[in-house]
DNA sequence: CTTATTCCGATTGAAATACTAGGAATATGT
DNA sequence: ACATATTCCTAGTATTTCAATCGGAATAAG
């Protein structure tokens, strides 16, 4: 259940260069790489996925670098993360019951499916903006937790 | 992002001992290795977790076997699970800031710690016996849905 | 035409995961 | 006592996934 380092890398990258939203000049690997504290070599690997989302673009040559393909408030957190890693399921089954005789009546898929979509949800309701300022990231956490707060206790234990 | 086979087949030991619950003899690793389709030589190595983590009793010798320590709605999802593959931590820097300097201002722990919280609640506030009971599972599911659909999106999107 | 960059494909290295195996210890019934 | 069925303990191996490196081609600017 771990978070591979090319999902954390990658999102490290997204926070520099949106941290350079406004320039106008582009961000080369090398740069990226330092401030992030990743292998170039090993960054440019997980910019090929981060391209295909079109959350980035890149050109080529003396002055090329990279950018955000669009303003920070409109990616969100789980399209980095899918675009690093693929798509979002702790277990195949959920998202490909057909793998599993058992799927229609498995009790574990249901609550693996439950997990992904709590994961899911977050990763979907925080945009890349969210992370970039502290503050408006502990907001969003606070209103996330009173509501889980909240959250009824199925039995009466 | 996976959830690891020794999970898995921890949980579905659980559920096959919780379906038993009532039984007076012991259920057998080989019985379990049936029902559960998993070799029984894996399971040994799992069933360790479950015991030191209270969850299951074992009795060796003829006629000996295993049961559950605890009534099944007295057992969380989550002991299961840390049970299997220890504490629940997505990232490292989550539970062990020290190991990253920069974990007091990383935005990205913040994110980490979000996501994790958000798998931990789940599995602290269901039960085993909510599993097998596949009614009362899907209840306690559209409850909690219910909630985090109300969820606030944090920005004005 | 030099230089700085992205881009592409392959390969290696390291670690975690999944699984197998042998045999000792324990308990039961006959 | 003894045969049997089981857990228990420790080690080993096989497989797969993940992380990282590498060489060099293509692109573009000055």
């Amino acid at each position: 259940m771990k978070l591979s380092t090319r999902a954390r890398y990658a999102l490290r990258m997204m926070v520099v260069l949106s941290r350079r939203e406004g320039e106008s000049t582009l961000v080369s690997l090398n740069e990226v790489a330092d401030e992030a504290n990743v292998s170039r070599r090993y960054l440019e690997q997980l910019v090929i996925g981060l391209k295909n989302g079109a959350l980035i673009r890149g050109k080529s040559g003396k002055g090329g670098g990279y950018c955000l393909a669009r303003p920070a408030d409109q990616i969100r957190m789980r399209e980095i993360f899918e675009s690093a890693i693929g798509p979002i399921n702790i277990v195949d089954c959920v998202m490909q019951p057909e793998i599993c005789l058992k799927s229609d009546f498995c009790e574990c898929r249901s609550l693996y499916g439950l997990i992904n979509d709590r994961i899911t949800s977050v990763l979907d309701s925080l945009f890349l903006s969210d992370l970039i300022d502290n503050d408006r990231l502990h907001e969003a956490i606070a209103l996330l937790d009173e509501n889980s707060d909240s959250a009824p206790c199925p039995e009466a234990h």
